[in-house]
Order: C-alpha cells, then structure tokens, then sequence
DNA sequence: GATAAAAATTACCCTATGGTAATAAATCTA
DNA sequence: TAGATTTATTACCATAGGGTAATTTTTATC
C-alpha cells in the first residue's frame, strides 16, 4: 500500500486525513496466478492499483479469440475502464497472469475524492492523461511499426515482464499469432 | 460558441460567471481547407473544440507515410494531446480536412478552471474519460478486426465524414493503403 | 466548358503475417 | 525422475494487405 502513498506523495502533497480516507476506501488484495479480477458481463465498480505481480485486461473475439488490450504491472492501474465509465457491463476479463497483490478501490469512492480532498483533482487528472498519452502512442505504434518494430517497443517499456508472461499473452497484445511473434523472436536473435 | 456552452449544460449547471469565464480564455477561430492548427515541432498549448468542419491529427512516420490519429468533428476537442500533456514538443500536425470553426483554448488556462469554478471538475472529467473509452475501443477494433470491419464500424462512428474527407485520409486511420481501401470498398459493394 | 490537378480505382506481383500441424522445449505434478 | 501438460518453435502453404504503376473519375481553376 505504500507504493500508491509514496506515488501519490511525488505528485501532492497528502494530509493525514487524505492519507486515512485513502485507506478507508481501498483494501489490499493477494491473488493467485490464473485468477479473475473482472469477469466479462460482470458491472464493474472496481478498478485495481498493481503492487506486485502482473495482470491483463482482454476480450475474446467471436472466434473465441483473446487479444490483450492491457498488461498491468507495479505500480499501474487496470480494471475495464470501458465498463467502468460507461456503466456498462464489462466486455472484458481482468486476470492475474502471475501471483499478484492489488489494491482494490471503489471506483465511485475513488472518483469522488476530490470533493473532500480537492488537492487530489490534479493527481486524478494527471494519472487519466497518462493514459491517454499511452493509448495514443500504442495506437501510433500499430499505425505505423511492423511486429518486430512492435515487439521491440514492447520489450523496452516492459523490461522485465517476459520473465512472467507467456508469450501469446504478448503476441495477443502485439496484434500478432503467437507463431508470427515466435518467428520475429528468431528473426530478431538472429542479427 | 453555443454548441459548447450547451455541451457543458448538459453536464453541468453553469453559472453566469462561470460562462463569462470561459467566453474570457477562449477564442471563436476560422481556418479554411489546409491551414495547420498544430505544426510538428511546436510547443503545444492549446486545445480545440469543433464547432463545425473536419480536421485530423496525423504523424509522418520515417518513410514520409501520414497516419491518421484522429479525426474531430462538430463537438469533439483535438489537439497533439501527447505533447500537451507530457510537455513535450508536438509529435503530431493538426490540419483542417476542410473549411473549419473551432474555439480556440489556451490548454493551462483550461486544465485550472476547475480552481475558479469546482463545478468544471466532473465535466472535465468526463471528457478525459470518454476520450479513454473511444481510444480503448479503437485499439480492441484494431486488434481483433479486419480492414473491412474497421471500414465499417468506422463509417458507422462518423457517418457524414465520407462526403468531406478523401480516402486516403481514411485509409491512413484504418492502418491501410488507400489502394486496399478501395479494395474493401468495392469488395462491400458488391454484396 | 476546357484544362489541369487531385483523388480513386484497378491490375499486377510481392511480402508480412495467418492457419494448421508437427515437433521441441519448458514447466508442472505425482 | 517420469510422465503429463503447457508453451514455444518450426515448417508448410494460404491470404490479407502492400508497392508500383497505369487508368479512370472527380474536383478545382481558368
């Protein structure tokens, strides 16, 4: 929980109050490898602070199909934000990819700490433009980079994540077959 | 100007001072077919809202080649919004697809209304989260769809754009040549 | 309305990535 | 450690979409 505390702190500076309202709505969770966080069709009022361990939000396709739209690491967010500020029902599945320790918060709870704590409005902000600015790079990426070029993007921001997740899980998330991302590995090794 | 007050009445109430302040740090612009909002390299402060026209956001990759990041219509923003929330120079160009008014806003002046009028927070708010929404259901299209789905869900998203915007525009946004478009075009209209 | 310019289509062949399937390697489990 | 299971690789052929270029259609300009 310390993580998010200390995160926070870099971008506000936190009164003690702020501080126990923060614990007050978030509860810290350990799950296991395989685990469901979020289940498709399932409302979602949750969202997911990682602090340790990996996780990915995907939607299976019609084929059955599963493509990665997220991989969460330390120190990241994941829920489906679709569902959450929609209001919809989910259209995606949350799962831990490796043992995993999460802090869960309410996302109403969440959303509405600014009108206590106004001096959270900037930290709120600030964290939704970032992912904006990612979304816009990885749409940018697909747009105009091959899969290797892809793959490699990928492996620099997530340094260590190969370690854990399997590689369809990165292919699904590149936009590839697991046998193209296998290929583009070899390809890559080679040189 | 009125689309965008009314926007906000819909989400908020707007009190009188509270309008006066908007009128104050934004300005009502023309650009005609061509003219660049936003240029490569510039710093990025400022932010548009469409208040009628078509303009896009695209990127040259290494080649030369544009893509497509964005299109706004009536009632969308559009900006580099990576270099206006990093602080970074523009990676992006903003261009009018055609003859174009949108309300110019100097994007601190905007990100601090909030400061002066609490009641802006849940409108802006909700723009930053609808923007998340749209780019998350772009990418999941881009992964799981083929040229022609996207094609169409994207007719679909902008149903009027056609008549304004040239193919290859579209093409650039979709991730395809314009020859492949045409392709899909003809394809669909066979059937 | 004639001409020029821009945009869209079509054709041809090429390449990156997909699909299926077999094999190999790694990991888990008893 | 053996066997089972999961994951990754490789091979083969198939296909969607790319590249170049020629042609047609549309739009702008005088």
């Amino acid at each position: 929980m310390k993580n998010l505390i200390n995160r926070i702190k870099n971008s506000i500076s936190l009164s003690t109050e702020a501080e126990k309202y923060i614990y007050s709505i978030a509860e810290e969770k350990s799950f296991s490898k395989g685990e469901i966080l979020i289940q498709e069709g399932q409302t979602v009022n949750k969202t997911f602070f990682v602090i340790h361990g990996s996780l990915r939000s995907f939607c299976v396709d019609k084929e059955g199909k599963e493509h990665t739209l997220q991989f969460a690491i330390q120190d990241w967010w994941i829920s489906d934000f679709i569902a959450m500020y929609n209001h919809e029902p989910a259209s995606l599945t949350v799962e831990c990819i490796t043992d995993s320790t999460v802090i869960e918060f309410n996302a109403q709870m969440l959303a509405q700490i600014y009108l206590q704590f106004p001096e959270f409005e900037p930290f709120q902000r600030k964290t939704l433009e970032r992912h904006v600015v990612s979304l816009h790079k990885r749409i940018l990426n697909q747009l105009q980079l091959t899969a290797l070029e892809r793959y490699n993007v990928f492996i620099e921001q997530y340094p260590n994540i190969e370690q854990h997740v399997p590689n369809y899980h990165i292919a699904s998330y590149l936009g590839i077959t697991q046998q193209s991302l296998s290929r583009v590995r070899a390809e890559k090794a080679k040189k």
